[in-house]
DNA sequence: TGAGACGCTGTTTTT
DNA sequence: CAGCGTCTCA
């Protein structure tokens, strides 16, 4: 955490020789196209690389390459998708030439915005200490907001503040007006069309004047900069030669514009990417984009990897049949040279729980065998999959760290102690200082506000506080508040110290206000406790909670440990053997997603986890399912792995059951069917089916059906859009969500 | 105006 | 099985 890529002498005087006389990097290493695009120098450049098809490499060795010819390191920018991502990058740069590799500027776009922003943002009036704010903090505002303009109580099903912050960042992010979006995907919220945009509009207001900024207005922001203001642009692209974006494929339209602006002097951007490994169209990235930098930058130069260097061919060939179901055609065929390995496995399990103790005896069994655990790892679509199998984990004292997920700073204590830091950093932070009164005892929103008020109003927040006409029943905890702030003030502070004044101040709240569970979360504080530890400046520490949130480590006594993961925190990594947990229809892909675009994402997604396996594969699933009415019910298998030939995997566990598979009657999806056959139903009918399913309309009083559960049935009445009244022939009437059951005609 | 009880809903993924 | 929002009482 500490020694940050974007140091905060980031601008350093040019006087440095470049070195001229560092010896060449060897090529040796590197295939005919690798070596083509390490060569490349100016000029627009787009590497479409398959998964595993050594791309990091060829990043590392043009980082090496570029410093060879003597250009500086501080005049090259890595863009990468993770901290971790270019900081293990520039190590291995430097393992290949030397360690002025470290001194090559890389991160994140937000981490990125965030270091110019504080250098050039008083041009569009923030001041260099405003605050980064997440979003369970956007969502704070919303609220804070809905209650001021009285819009709280208005309607009975006025939308929550998560749907209305989505709202206002999908906007952003697909750069597209709120109303636009509201038509087009939320149009059951028409009538709160006018309540929203004026939410909206405060929310903006609200962060310009408190000096905050939440990610998206990062990249907007930083745009902005760079296209008003001349000067700056020049100044920045003199700086930045040359620009490397990684997974170019999960940039959005906002990203790709500071990419043109930032490289207007001189056009050196080579970018990285495999458009079937988009996975973030929900944060407005779209795979086509990568299709489009040639058109951006005109006369780049392309270069395709295809030759896949991680995965045996079984494993291979399993990946490629996933993506080759795809709607949309992509643009390369992986193969591999990497002889021998076994065929990817699939495990049938009963439940969860039988999939959690099979997936932990077969890690014991592996680590026997001597594999390491961190050659192991496990994936999973969503963070809470992974619940029962950390319980089995920790019982059979196998050490692991999860990643993605909660994370531990959107805990509340800990935000509630991260609020005292960030008023230290910049005392106009008003959700902070609200966050910071509801904490006192005695005191609500309503009487926070007034206090807030008189804040504002003071140039002096910390007197204005201790000066605050408290009414008697909570003066003390204003009083007390006032001088905690005021002795954190002390500059010589470190803060570990800052850490301890507040431990010792918040101590009380925190068991008055947690009272149920607070031994378990003190934990936590402990944790926040080691991580502050390792700073000395307070901004700093404030800006990576948000950019860079820690993981909740979940055991940490071992350095040998297992990761579990969401595919999403998978990305760009790599281990010997792969578990992926959960693949049954409604938790891989989510239940949630709908045909068309979000479904081939999933699909994606699928494909990203499978390609992180080099030499041992496991999938499995649990074949029973509890939903939240702890109601259980039949799984189908993932209709990514029913759709492709059972040839190329092998099961265990318990036998395929056709009864519970996903086309019905059409039985589409039989595991005898040749190739051909299945090639014309591929992912279009597919996705018919699911649309059927969900609509009532299609489904008539009489129609016999199939539930996987309460078997055969008569639809007894359509009560609604998406609900109908079924009566079974073992199990009587039941009202029936199209959304969650999985009802099939049958003639 | 704040605190506590109660019922509802809904549950990706990340910077 | 939460976390959230609403309702009621002090």
């Amino acid at each position: 955490m500490q020694n940050s890529l974007f140091p905060e002498n980031s601008f350093p005087a040019q006087d440095r020789q470049g070195s001229k006389n560092k010896p060449t990097v060897s090529k040796q290493d590197l295939n005919r196209s690798q070596q083509e695009a390490v060569a490349h120098l100016d000029g627009p450049l787009l590497v479409v690389a398959g998964a595993g098809s050594g791309k990091t490499r060829t990043l590392v060795y043009r980082v090496a390459h570029l410093l060879g010819q003597g250009i500086l390191p501080e005049n090259l920018l890595l863009l990468t998708f993770t901290r971790r991502a270019s900081q293990e990058m520039l190590l291995r740069a430097s393992h290949l030439l030397d360690e002025s590799c470290q001194d090559v500027a890389g991160g994140t776009f937000h981490a990125m915005a965030n270091m110019l922003l504080r250098r050039y943002g008083y041009h569009i009036g923030y001041a260099p200490n405003f605050t980064i704010i997440d979003r369970s903090d956007a969502e704070g505002i919303i609220n804070i907001l809905k209650s001021s303009l009285s819009l709280a109580g208005a309607g009975k099903r006025f939308p929550t503040k998560r749907v209305i912050i989505n709202m206002i960042s999908k906007a952003v992010n697909r750069s597209t007006d709120l109303e636009t979006l509201l038509y087009d995907e939320y149009e059951h919220l028409e009538e709160f069309l006018n309540s929203i945009l004026l939410l909206q509009d405060h929310y903006e207001k609200f962060k310009f004047a408190h000096g905050l900024m939440d990610y998206d207005d990062l990249l907007v922001n930083l745009k902005q900069v760079l296209k008003e203001n001349d000067q700056v642009r020049q100044e920045v692209s003199q700086r930045f030669q040359y620009i490397m974006v990684d997974e170019y494929q999960d940039t959005n339209a906002i990203q790709a514009a500071i990419v043109r602006l930032m490289a207007s002097t001189h056009n050196n951007v080579m970018a990285v990417g495999d458009d079937s490994q988009s996975i973030y169209s929900f944060r407005g990235a779209d795979f086509r984009n990568i299709m489009d930098f040639p058109s951006i930058f005109p006369n780049t130069r392309i270069i395709k990897l295809e030759e896949n260097y991680r995965s045996t061919q079984p494993i291979l060939s399993m990946t490629n049949a996933i993506i080759e179901k795809a709607d949309e055609k992509y643009t390369k065929t992986l193969f591999t040279k990497v002889e021998g390995g076994n065929k990817p496995e699939l495990y049938n399990a009963a439940d969860a729980g039988e999939e959690a103790r099979y997936i932990a005896g077969r890690i014991t069994e592996l680590q026997k065998d001597g594999l390491p655990l961190n050659e192991m790892a496990v994936l999973f679509r969503s963070g809470f999959h992974s619940y029962k199998l950390e319980i089995e984990l920790a019982s059979k004292g196998i050490p692991f760290e999860k990643r993605g997920g909660l994370k531990l700073t959107e805990s509340a204590h800990i935000k509630d102690f991260l609020s005292y830091f960030r008023i230290l950093v910049n005392d106009q932070d008003n959700l902070s200082w609200n966050r910071v009164l509801l904490l006192l005892d005695k005191v609500g929103p309503k009487t926070a506000q007034k206090i807030l008020a008189a804040l504002k109003a003071s140039e002096e927040p910390f007197e204005a506080l201790k000066e605050y006409p408290a009414a008697p029943v909570w003066r003390k905890g204003v009083l007390e508040l006032a001088a905690v702030m005021q002795k954190l003030k002390d500059p010589v502070l470190t803060p570990v110290e800052q850490f301890e004044i507040i431990s010792e101040y918040y101590q009380p709240i925190f068991q008055r206000i947690y009272y149920d569970d607070y031994p378990k979360r003190s934990r936590d504080l402990e944790q926040l406790r080691t991580i502050i530890a390792g700073y000395d400046s307070l901004a700093k520490l404030v800006d990576d909670t948000a950019l860079e949130p820690p993981e909740t480590i979940v055991v940490e006594d071992s350095t040998d440990r297992l990761i579990l993961s969401t595919v999403h925190s998978a990305k760009g990594l790599e281990w010997d053997t792969v578990f992926i947990i959960s693949l049954a229809e409604g938790k891989f892909p989510v239940s949630q997603a709908l045909p068309g675009a979000q479904w081939e994402e999933e699909r994606r997604l699928l494909y990203v986890a499978a390609t992180r396996a080099k030499k041992r594969l496991y999938l499995t699933y649990p074949r029973e399912i509890m939903s939240v009415d702890r109601q259980f019910s039949r799984a189908p298998l993932s209709p990514f792995l029913a759709e492709i030939s059972h040839s190329l995997y092998t099961s265990s566990g318990r036998a395929h059951n056709q009864a519970v598979g996903y086309g019905g009657g059409s039985s589409g999806y039989s595991f005898s069917m040749g190739n051909r056959g299945r090639r014309s139903m591929g992912a279009a009918s597919l996705n018919q089916n699911k649309k059927q399913l969900k609509d009532a309309s299609s489904l008539d009083q009489g129609q016999a059906v199939t539930h996987p559960f309460f078997g055969r049935g008569i639809i007894d009445k359509v009560t609604g859009d998406r609900t109908v009244e079924v009566v079974f022939d073992r199990h009587g009437r039941k009202t029936l969500h199209l959304d969650y059951a999985k009802l099939e005609k049958i003639k």
